[in-house]
DNA sequence: CGGGATCCTGCAAGATACTG
DNA sequence: CAGTATCTTGCAGGATCCCG
């Protein structure tokens, strides 16, 4: 198909810019979002701004520590913003940047690709580990 | 626009069936995407089949020993094959199976996103940097 | 050439306690 | 409530040497 060549000289055009070091969009953002919880909060704050307590709750297993260090990054990088009320108790809301909201049909893409993939990759693994022997041998 | 809607419908979805764990595909297949080299290893593959030293060079800084971790886990997931030919000094070849070729896309979407959306991170992040104290009060 | 086995280190991240 | 500060540790990952 078509498409695939124009993917073909993408991929051709990323792999020949380089990948060194930070001036690399590629491996600068892609470590952001490969990051164990951004993704995660992404994805609790696309429906509604949240509060930290909040995403505290809604992101499973997550230490306060990271929950704002991650926080802080999205906000540095851009894709969330922080919403401070002065209330008695201090509020503070956390949502999603126009930035931010861009990144979600990206990455809606890829966590289809993983549902639909998540399958047949548990059912590799599995052969994997059951000590698949099947080396492909290829004639010389 | 519909596709918006779309997009929180599925993001609900997800969020609802809860994170947990390593039931969920979502963090299972993005640890492995959001890993420090497994991208760009899919991407050196994208164009051709390549061997191992090919890697270790078109790969700038991986040592042998994450080169040949992460492409065991992809192997292992699946999404790449491996193939080896039995020439005097072996020669070890790797490619992208049908299911890696899969994941290009929704990578693509991604790494153009990230390509798209560099400049404006980075202009963010100078901001941040600069000790942006402009933080967002809002009246109670 | 394409790895495996070991050793060693730094830093990512958990736990705990304190503050405005 | 929404964080910061400090301490502590596990283990990811580099360096090095060896092997078929």
């Amino acid at each position: 198909m078509a498409a695939s060549n124009a993917l073909n000289t993408r991929f051709d055009e990323w792999r020949d810019r380089g990948f060194d070091a930070n001036a690399c969009p590629v491996r600068n953002v892609l470590d952001r979002i490969g990051d164990k919880w951004t993704t995660l909060i992404l994805v609790a704050l696309a429906a509604k701004p949240c509060r930290f307590s909040q995403l505290h709750r809604n992101v499973p297993d997550i230490s306060k520590r990271m929950l704002t260090q991650t926080l802080r990054d999205l906000q540095r990088d851009g894709l969330i913003t922080r919403h401070v009320f002065p209330t008695k108790p201090p509020s503070v809301e956390y949502r999603l940047s126009p930035l931010g909201q861009s990144a979600l049909a990206p990455l809606a893409g890829l966590i289809d690709w993983a549902e639909q993939s998540f399958a047949a990759i548990q059912a590799s693994r599995a052969q994997f580990d059951a000590g698949d022997t099947s080396e492909h041998l290829s004639a010389a």
